[in-house]
DNA sequence: TGTACATCAGTGAACGCGCGTTCACTGATGTAC
DNA sequence: TGTACATCAGTGAACGCGCGTTCACTGATGTAC
């Protein structure tokens, strides 16, 4: 089992989500294409298996930048930045899984509820990013105002609210950074997207520059203000110049 | 070629682009298979030809979302957010054109190069927004300071020299706002993809304000700044509480 | 006006492919007495 | 310790499907003399 999940995963890798074919993972642990079924009902739920991976791989990885970010003191902003990072460096190696999860939604395919949970990991992280700024008095928005009411799920409120903010549904600046935390995940998908799917050839010539731009000026009408200019003359120190191209 | 086209389109806007095939198509035409032939070397043609059309259709939505801000004296931000609306409705209402040209790759096939004169149409839109707020005072971006050189291509300031803008390389401030174009084109990208591709399930209550919150507040950093109370009071008024759902 | 020929849109059978899924089966391993 | 039986992983042939592409062809339409 855990060989057919890992086998699956090596041929997602390679094949994408679309040309994920059962008989071609039974190829590749040396089985009859029907010995699968032994472990699986159908490949919906093989698919549906590896979404749930994909979706605590992201989880995770955003998890470790953002213990990371704070193990090493970094303000929020800038564990935003480390977490944006980390997420387009994940997708770019795994590119067929970022595609599963946030790519065109598969034809016929319905993912289940089971997935949710998973998926929910990497919101998580976004929010206590902005339950920490707005607690250590660093969250200044510059985006626009608007009547919070109505625009988001009361769920949503009710999970910043479990995280430690967005407690009182009175304090109007705080019902606002529940919704502008969609700003948040729709800019680092569209970020990443931009950068994976290619939309950006011809257009950037320093990826990772690039990539840093996007994220942190979308941030600051959230509230999040990275000080870009001294992380790159942080990093510039160390990095060599090679890793710019 | 016509016919072969607009069924094309139809079989495209109900299977999506995965599903497309010569034979369905041609099948829906009333002919044999082979005869698409006549028209068309192969399956890949007839996907280039779809998304050069898909280009040309969400840039001229672009076009003429800019043109009836513009007529309606908006300024710049306001114009951005129109343009940004009526990209959402656009991939809405043909959710598979959008997919095919800002979904996951298909799998195997790349964009020849006739695909880039018509996929620059929504960034010229984009470029004149900002390259206008700039030039009447409204342009003023929050977002981070950065040294803009070496991040993106001579050929995006080109682009914007060309259209009124960015002319001088000297001058830091503009080349910044050329950087800064890429965060406008992401956070449409992201906001929409994650519209449409249904990661804000459970999340948002109004779609339509949660997308234009999100929007104009990624634009706040860019120097964008909407007047989104504003422009919600003054729709509100005419608009039906049932179009809120 | 009539005839010979060329053009052209479309046919239909075929090739070889890979797919998901089913089904009756085999043979090894483990368990009960 | 030996035998009978149950469990279980995996087999391989088959079903029916849809696909892209090729190829020799038909029959109507147009054109030249």
């Amino acid at each position: 089992m855990r060989d057919l999940l890992a086998a699956a995963r090596a041929r997602l890798a390679q094949d994408g989500a679309t040309g994920l074919s059962l008989r071609a993972v039974a190829r590749d642990l040396g089985l009859a294409s029907s010995a699968v079924y032994r472990y699986v009902p159908s490949r919906d739920a093989l698919l549906t298996l590896l979404v749930s991976e994909s979706y605590d791989a992201v989880g995770r990885v955003c998890e470790d930048a953002a213990a990371a970010s704070r193990a090493a003191g970094h303000a929020p902003a800038r564990r935003w930045l480390e977490v944006a990072r980390a997420v387009r460096a994940w997708a770019l190696a795994d590119r067929h899984a970022y595609e599963l999860i946030y790519g065109t939604p598969l034809p016929g395919y319905v993912a289940p509820r089971d997935t949710v949970a998973p998926a929910l990991r990497v919101w998580a992280v976004l929010v206590d990013v902005l339950v920490d700024a707005a607690a250590d008095g660093s969250l200044r928005p510059t985006g626009p105002d608007f009547d919070p009411a109505g625009v988001v799920t009361p769920g949503v409120h009710a999970f910043g609210a479990e995280r430690g903010g967005w407690g009182d549904a009175a304090d109007l600046a705080r019902h606002r950074a529940g919704v502008r935390s969609l700003t948040l995940f729709s800019s680092l998908l569209g970020a990443v997207s931009a950068d994976l799917f290619g939309h950006l050839r011809g257009v950037h010539e320093d990826a990772e520059r690039a990539f840093d731009v996007t994220v942190a000026t979308a941030a600051a009408g959230v509230g999040l203000h990275v000080d870009l200019a001294g992380t790159w003359a942080e990093q510039g120190a160390t990095r060599r110049p090679t890793d710019r191209s």
